[in-house]
DNA sequence: CATCGAACCAACC
DNA sequence: GGTTGGTTCGATG
């Protein structure tokens, strides 16, 4: 369960049930309405996206904790492993506000930086 | 814009 | 050990 993680020039370890309450801390800091992308988290965590979508679908809290609000960093909505899948990803974000280019694609302008809220 | 291949990395078998 | 994803990137047309 314990993995490298790169941080800050470092790297160090970490367990993936760690990674997991902080990357659920990171969701809820995303404002209803806007969406975030595995590529951002990972980059702030220091693994691979891929990694980060695993996480996601470890979320036993959904959708208290919003992991339906991260899509692929070019926009596309991207996956769901919940029962419903990316249809329900999609009505959730939906509800929220988020706006759509068309049916596989958010708008850009929806996209957030978590940056901002870092620190 | 769309598709393709490769790298990705822990979980799962 | 091989496969599988809630992905990404670069190359190609």
């Amino acid at each position: 369960m314990t993995i490298l993680v790169y941080e800050e020039g470092n790297v160090r370890k970490a367990n993936v049930k760690d990674l997991l309450e902080i990357v659920k801390a990171l969701l809820l800091l995303i404002p209803i309405g806007k969406v975030t992308s595995y590529k951002e988290i990972a980059l702030m965590l220091g693994v691979s996206p891929r990694l980060v979508g695993r996480l996601m679908a470890m979320n036993d809290e959904a959708p208290i904790v919003p992991c339906h609000r991260v899509v692929r960093s070019n926009g596309h909505i991207g996956g769901y492993s919940l029962e419903g899948g990316v249809e329900i990803k999609r009505r959730l974000l939906i509800l929220e506000g988020v706006k759509f280019r068309n049916r596989e694609y958010v708008s850009s302008e929806v996209m957030v930086s978590l940056k901002k809220f870092y620190k």
